[in-house]
This record gives structure tokens, sequence and C-alpha cells, in this order.
DNA sequence: ATCAAACTTTACGTTAACGTAAACTTAATA
DNA sequence: TATTAAGTTTACGTTAACGTAAAGTTTGAT
């Protein structure tokens, strides 16, 4: 059995397509220590964690979380190598961010349940108007 | 009956203090439109109105949407002084942020699971660090 | 060989959402 | 009346997350 997989490399450009953003993000990203890929010549080279770190920043950009916070995100996995001191500390810091998250939830639901009233109210209002076109000459 | 509801005045700092934010931002939320308060002389009146849109001011912000994005959310619900040529435009933005909400609530669903991964791993850290604290000497 | 496409670094510019300081006016209180 | 305390305007400063332009390098295709 082959258990060679293939460790895929991708171009800046390869991922900017791919994700939709611009190469000044990917290299800023990179800036700010969120990405690693390596080099063949002067050029970046991308691989599969780096491919994967990017869609989990965007994640992060989607749920309002900064560089910086996805970042620490990026720290906790490596949690092996941290010391029992900082552990708790981690802890804490999961259950704040569990927390916010949770707040976001029901942020979300009631903000979803508005828009569907607003809709609603939308079409109530465009029928009302059709009908006046129809019986006015 | 007395159907005379108490139409409540509340200072700048009273809001401050009730929303934990600065006076600062509720003057550049009134500069930017989204809170329109009364002056008596020149100081500062708000009413409900304007606490309730406090209120969904930071709720928007916890969310990430941008005091502009929220400003049109307010415009939103003037939607009965809209001409139908708007409405439909107005039905599209509403289902477009709604998919934006879906989106955060899937994204939001997964770190919640993540960052619950991350918990247990690190208890379970602790609790193999805690095993070697007692049987090293 | 040359040409365009894709890549690079460097560095200044931009926007949103305030922070902060200065200099001033009114209100309440000792 | 003098002094805080709370309010005001004006205006420059700040940070994150890029945008954008300039000027140069690398490379595959013609």
């Amino acid at each position: 059995m082959n258990e060679m997989l293939i460790p895929l490399k991708y171009s800046i450009s390869d991922l900017s397509k791919e994700f939709d953003i611009t190469t000044r993000s990917i290299r800023f990203y990179e800036d700010q220590g969120l990405i690693t890929p390596t080099r063949k010549g002067q050029t970046r080279i991308y691989n599969q964690r780096d491919k994967v770190r990017l869609k989990l920043i965007l994640r992060g950009k989607r749920l309002g979380f900064s560089l910086a916070e996805t970042g620490r995100l990026f720290e906790l996995y490596d949690v092996d190598k941290t010391s029992e001191t900082q552990l708790s500390s981690i802890i804490t810091l999961i259950n704040k961010k569990k927390d916010d998250l949770k707040q976001q939830l029901d942020d979300i639901a009631a903000v979803l349940i508005e828009l569907g009233d607003l809709e609603d109210n939308c079409k109530k209002i465009l029928k009302t108007l059709n009908k006046n076109e129809i019986t006015t000459p």
C-alpha cells in the first residue's frame, strides 16, 4: 500500500484566486505571523497547512475576530508545548471566547427574526402597491 | 385609565455608564446620524428611542456590522416611506444579510466545537501533569 | 534574446471608529 | 462666590487591515 500522500503546493495567486483575496492580504497575514510559507528562490510556496490556516483566518474575520485573535487561536493548538501555569489561563480564555460566541448566537437569532419581519413587511407593502396599480386607471 | 407613559430622558453620562461606552462614542454615533438627541441649552438629551438605538448599535458591533450598515438597517425600518422600486432591492439586501448571518451561525457552531475540543485537551494535559507531580518525588 | 506574466520588496496612503487633549460653558454644590 | 463636576466643540492622533504605486527580479513562452 502506498501511504504517500501528495503534499500539495500552491502559489500565492493560486490561493488568492481560490479564496478571492488579494496577494497583498496573504503577504500581510505572513507579516503578522499567521502563515509561514517556504521559499523556492524568493518565491513563496504554500502548503496544505498554510491553506487551512487561510481558511481559518477568513472564517475568523467573518466572526469579527482580529488577526491577532486568530493568531492566538492558532497558538492554542500548540497547547502541548505550553507550561502548566499557562494552561488554566488558556482555559479561561477559551471559555470567555465561548461565552462571546454564545452571545453572538443569540444576537444573530434576534436579528434574523427582525430581518424576517422586515421582509414580510416589505412584501406586504409591495402587495398593497400592486393592488393600487390595478385599481387606479 | 392613565395611558400616559413616562417619556424617560437620559443624559450622555447616563447612557455612557449604562452601556459602558465613552461619551466620545455616543457623540460620534450622533455625528454619523445614528442617533438624534434633542438639546436643552447645549446639553444633549436622549430619549427612549435613542437608548434603543444605542443598544442596537452595540449589538450590531458584536455581529461585526459597521456603523454604516447599522444605519442602513435603521433606515429599513422606515420602509413605509420608501418607493416601490426600492422595495425589491431592499428585500434583496435583507436576504443577503440573512445569508451572511446564517453563514455566521455555521461558523460559530464550528468554532464552538473546536473550542470545546481545545478545552478538553487542555484539561487532559493538566491531569497528566498532575499525575506526574504526584509520582515524581 | 526578448517579452509579458507573475513574483518580489519597500513604503507611503486610506478608512473606520474612536482616543485624547485643549479650551470653553453651564449646573450644582459647598 | 468659588469650586468642582459634567457638559460642549474643535481638532489632531491612533490602530488594524489592508490598498496602491514604484521599481526591481524570475521565468516560461514565443
